[in-house]
DNA sequence: GCCGTTTTCGGCCCGACTGTTTTCAGTCG
């Protein structure tokens, strides 16, 4: 069992236990404990192995106990008993925004609902305003939420959807008989929200694929089977479709199977009757024919005289055009990156020193990192005041003196304040390297107001970045009132660089957002916000945002060496001019 | 539940916001 199951394991026991009322402490330690192994480094069996699982931070006697159980057999009585004692719906209903896990009680021993339907019956016939504590504007609330949540009904964030879909595909890679294993469908596309996980399967001769992840601990029910196909549903609510085909004929499988059905209907248009005959190219005259006999995507695209198009792109949104007019850019890509420039540590709400995020991205190959820790009015999130600014800077340029290929930037995240006014004074933001400035409090202003806050942050003479512009989160909470166009006139005005944040609870701004960010001729940074050494691979969530908003290296900041990261920036042109920043005032000794 | 130590149990993230209630509880970041 991977880390990454043992993490969800954890988390639904926390989940449940909360649910079954336990001590909010002992809650919190399951999930603290499921963080860690989230992101642990080393596999926690290795560490089971040599006895050492209580080497895990937050994992003790009683938690190691539970994961050995987990490790050596796959299954946890625990949990089992848990599912047995909580129906599973109320897990469901804590994902309602505004329902925490006291409600939820409360709405269950009343009224004895277990379902999100139930709930929303409930809600319509004016039940839970009758319950005590409860009133007219928290039925009200559920409503919202619930619509909220219809909105992404049976869809999945990309960040659990893309995880399971890696695990699943090296499990049945090392079954029998199996020669290749790929996701497909909207989750090889990249959608931000997937309805499912779509497998695809190259067999040659007998396999026992269907039956060994019929059993699979992650799943909870097989919802239909056929000769070529199975259909499950994981414990975690995540429907996985799982298709056989003879190894042979694994390409034109997968392609039909990555879709989208918009852009294979553009393929279609564009052979049949389109500027181009698949006459005059020596092809057959329909796509059936063409996909029933080629062996990989870029040959089919090849012999339909087109460049080979990216899954990101098959949307059906232009693009098959784009690509015969070569007005596609070479997509971005990870090794294009060469650093991130917005990252958390344990000054603020990080898990990891300085050093360590510097090293973990040494180790993806980067060049440089921004330090941005939250200001000081994020309590919270422990945000720092000048002090421990200045401090952090003083250890910035300590470990910079040790480096010989690599640049820590000394930055802050600092708070855009309800009144629009920056939550740390003009002198200390003017001496860092580099400013971001992000909005975290008054979510629910008018859009006036908003809209105030951003524009004053982005005329502000030293804020070079807007962190996550809209604030949305993913399937959670909508974005606050952002009047996007004005948005990208205004960095566009300003020279104020907008963010992609890649983390997959946000991915914000949006494909879309960046693609019009481009066409305003706005510069954007795709930037992790990772608070620990794993997420700054969430990078690979916002490379992919870029990829579906047609962006190439060209468009983002941060496929720039040092010096044109510093260049880009509001502050050095204002002190640089055009030109290159004098080398005494690189943020390097 | 874990952790640290004061080695046997008390502290663990805290303040804003909202809604309900009229002094507080629940949720969220």
């Amino acid at each position: 069992m991977t880390n990454l199951e043992l993490s969800w394991a954890l988390a639904e026991m926390g989940d449940l236990l909360e649910l079954k009322g336990e001590e909010a402490f002992k809650v919190r330690a399951y999930h603290r404990a499921a963080r860690a192994l989230e992101h642990l480094e080393e596999e926690a069996a290795g560490l089971h192995v040599r006895g050492e699982l209580e080497r895990i931070p937050g994992v003790g006697k009683n938690l190691a106990k539970k994961i050995a159980e987990l490790l050596e057999t796959g299954r946890s009585t625990f949990l089992e008993q848990l599912r047995q004692e909580v129906p599973p719906g109320l897990r469901d209903m804590l994902a309602v925004p505004g329902l925490g896990a006291k409600s939820v009680r409360l709405i269950h021993q009343h009224l004895g609902i277990t379902t999100l339907e139930e709930l929303e019956r409930a809600a319509r016939e004016r039940k839970i305003r009758r319950l005590p504590g409860m009133g007219s504007k928290t039925e009200l609330a559920i409503l919202r939420g619930l619509d909220m949540l219809k909105e992404h009904r049976d869809r999945v964030p990309l960040g659990i959807a893309r995880p399971l879909g890696r695990l699943f595909c090296r499990q049945i890679a090392a079954l029998p008989g199996v020669t290749r294993v790929e996701v497909a469908g909207s989750l090889r596309r990249g959608r931000p929200m997937v309805g499912d996980v779509d497998l695809l399967v190259g067999v040659k001769g007998p396999t026992e694929v269907k039956e060994v992840m019929a059993r699979h601990p992650q799943v909870k029910e097989v919802l239909q089977e056929e000769a070529n196909r199975l259909s499950l549903r994981t414990w975690a609510g995540v429907k996985v479709e799982i298709f056989l085909v003879p190894d042979d004929k694994f390409a034109p499988a997968w392609m039909y199977l990555t879709g989208s059905r918009a852009h294979l209907e553009e393929l279609k248009r564009f052979t049949a009757g389109g500027r181009l005959s698949p006459e005059s190219l020596g092809l057959p005259s329909n796509l059936e024919e063409v996909a029933a006999s080629f062996s990989s995507e870029e040959e089919l695209y090849s012999r339909l005289g087109l460049p080979y198009i990216i899954p990101e792109w098959r949307e059906g949104r232009g693009e098959v055009l784009a690509a015969r007019e070569g007005r596609l850019p070479a997509p971005l890509s990870p090794e294009d990156i060469k650093g991130d420039l917005h990252v958390h540590t344990c000054y603020s709400d990080g898990l990891h020193t300085i050093r360590e995020m510097v090293e973990a991205a040494r180790a993806r190959g980067y060049r440089y990192l921004a330090i941005t820790e939250h200001s000081r009015s994020l309590v919270v999130a422990r945000g720092l005041n000048v002090e421990q600014l200045l401090a952090q800077r003083e250890e910035i340029a300590r470990i910079n003196r040790e480096l010989e290929d690599f640049v820590v930037l000394s930055g802050i995240e600092v708070d855009i304040l309800p009144d629009g006014c920056l939550d740390l004074e003009d002198d200390i933001l003017a001496s860092l390297d580099i400013v971001i400035a992000s909005i975290h409090s008054g979510f629910n202003q008018t859009e006036e107001q908003i809209m105030a806050r951003l524009e004053a942050a982005m005329r502000h003479p030293w804020v070079d970045i807007i962190g996550h512009p809209t604030g949305r989160m993913l399937g959670r909470r909508p974005p606050y009132a952002v009047n996007l166009e004005r948005l990208l006139e205004l960095a566009a005005e300003t020279g104020t660089i907008l963010e992609i944040n890649a983390s997959p609870d946000r991915l914000d701004l949006d494909e879309d957002a960046a693609r019009r960010a481009k066409e305003h001729g706005v510069i954007l940074a795709v930037n992790t916000d990772a608070h620990d050494t794993a997420r700054l691979d969430d990078m690979g969530y916002g490379i992919t945002v870029a990829r579906r908003g047609w962006l190439g290296a060209q468009d983002i900041l941060n496929t720039r060496e040092l010096d044109g990261v510093l260049k880009a920036l509001k502050r050095n042109k204002r002190k640089w001019g055009q030109g290159s920043p004098p080398r005494e005032e690189r943020p390097r000794p």
